[in-house]
DNA sequence: AAATATAGGGTAATCGTTAACCCAAATTAG
DNA sequence: CTAATTTGGGTTAACGATTACCCTATATTT
């Protein structure tokens, strides 16, 4: 078994609270003397400390739970786990993310993780949508990350879609651009959101879209569903009223569209510009020329989500919408 | 304050160790009538079981620490820890991870680990590379994931670089290429070795290789170095030697070969096959024609070290090697 | 019918840490 | 010079779950 303060006190001709107070109580009273005798003697047998049995004691363990459903493949995820991770540990909490899977109702996970007394519960979603939390769980999870909570009862942190897309449109109009297609993401919310955005800034310049066409078929958007995107992108050339601008649902739909402009033989920016949403900078900064791209706030979305969960006095549960962030680059 | 045992025990009239029993202690002796009594108070009262004042009692919690070094943000990341989890699960475990920053030393995060009380620790570097553990943390780092421990003293699991190497070599012989290059990442291990097992390949076969050329300049690998692959390929075909295959570091190398041989107006896999390493599977399947390409066995690694960690009796230490998997599509 | 098992469950100690309280010595205030 | 305060540190009781040990009925054996 590993070293105690019993043993150090042991050792040190000492009581147990004495070594409890020289070790982790900041402002104990106790002489410098007894304190440093104290730490120079956990320092040389190696004492880390038991944060189970402290937690007994305080009801807690300084540990955040984050519950995200399923794939926590995307870079994205990573990020709002960054996002939380950073402002945990400025407050001496760890993370401690689980995924549930889609056999277990998140129910069961929320439990699993209340099993280690975390501080504090939060729900992540892998991409934005909308979740209907049992009301159970209501009170046992105190941020919903990337996902908007059916029934209000929980403060949601979500990305500006429609304020986004409105930005990057706004962009493509300050560059020039008059004739803008948009290949979107189907059957997604943020798809929807985004189309809003769209149509929105481009009626407030008085411009009519080129197109709103889906990358994919049937409105379901899945990185398996076969490809649209180079079919659309041939028929936009077609037409008489060619594009000047195409705005992709995500950076993979980009470096399709890049594709296909290539073997029409188009030049990226100066015959067509090409702008996305995500930011995946692997692929973005590879792509020749390099894309721009509005990036989703997930990191602020995890670091907002630590501030709330840790601040002392609850607001009140609302939907609070995070600002995209343009990424220039220069396909535009 | 959440339920605990003796507000159970208090309202079914029993004592503590009962509640305990009958919750808990599968084997415990005890009438059918008074476990069901328990388990429906417990569920009732909507008890969670406490893990922290368990792990006082065992001397550990229930959780494997997964130390990592830095940046999360690669998907190989979340599939180490998919195979971690995965078998952790079955286990009645769960992963912790925690991410060592550059700002810290690898000793103070397994520290920081070490203070939950884990029932082991294991270590991942997010690409393959060598790490010289410090010996004070031998004891208590059960697993080497992705990295080879310099002193021996820890169970290393590592990708079979050079057998991955040679069996995509010995595949694109198959399809009767005969003139490869390879397009390598500069600077890292799995570099060097993949070289090593694309020679060896080769030379088995009798053939001699066409180029060994680096993606980016100076021998220093990162996603930000500029890339070279677009004038390395042109310089490729240039030759009289035309190559018939070309073997990418990564499959963001062969996303810029595939632009490069777009312009050149070679067809993909008919005038020239295209294999790369990684099987990003996103980018991988979306290219045209999808991607050939070697996948790396990170969540096998994730998987084993778990099963290593858990096992009763350690093996003694040794560097383990895993082979990687050949994923067909249609780029050969 | 007496001796022995066994089922069913209680008591109390234990894990490592913290905290409310106490006490003696030393310092300061008046 | 005495009373009040501060300093330094010890005692002891929690926190919640587990477990070795013990006791009392009832069931089984001889």
């Amino acid at each position: 078994m590993a070293i105690s303060l019993s043993d150090i006190a042991e050792r040190a001709g000492v009581s147990v609270k004495t070594v409890s107070g020289a070790l982790h109580g900041g402002s104990a009273r106790m002489s410098d003397d007894t304190r440093q005798k104290v730490k120079a003697i956990a320092e040389e047998l190696g004492y880390v400390t038991n944060l189970a049995a402290r937690g007994v004691r305080q009801g807690w363990l300084p540990l955040v739970g984050v519950v995200s459903d399923g794939l926590i493949t995307s870079p994205f995820a990573t990020e709002i786990v960054r996002g939380l991770d950073g402002a945990a540990r400025s407050a001496g909490m760890a993370v401690f993310a689980v995924n549930h899977s889609s056999g277990q109702s998140i129910g069961s996970v929320v439990d699993e993780v209340q099993q280690f007394r975390p501080r504090a519960v939060a729900y992540a979603a892998m991409y934005h949508k909308d979740i209907d939390l049992p009301p159970t769980l209501a009170g046992s999870v105190g941020v919903m990350i990337n996902c908007r909570e059916a029934s209000g009862r929980v403060t949601s942190l979500v990305p500006d879609e429609e304020g986004g897309a409105r930005e990057i449109v706004r962009y493509l109009l300050a560059s020039g651009r008059r004739r803008i297609a948009f290949i979107n993401l189907p059957g997604i919310l943020a798809g929807a959101l985004r189309e809003k955005g769209f149509r929105a800034a481009l009626e407030e310049a008085g411009i009519e879209p080129i197109g709103v066409l889906p990358a994919v078929r049937r409105s379901v958007y899945s990185d398996r569903a076969p490809s649209l995107v180079a079919s659309h992108v041939e028929t936009l050339l077609a037409t008489g009223q060619r594009p000047d601008a195409i705005l992709c649902g995500n950076d993979r739909v980009a470096m399709e569209v890049y594709a296909a402009l290539a073997r029409a033989g188009l030049k990226i920016p100066d015959d067509i510009a090409v702008a996305s949403f995500d930011n995946q900078v692997e692929l973005a900064s590879r792509l020749d020329p390099p894309l721009t791209t509005m990036a989703l706030p997930h990191r602020a979305m995890g670091r907002l989500a630590m501030e709330i969960l840790l601040a002392g006095e609850p607001e009140p549960p609302h939907l609070r919408k995070l600002p995209f962030h343009l990424v220039e680059r220069a396909s535009v």
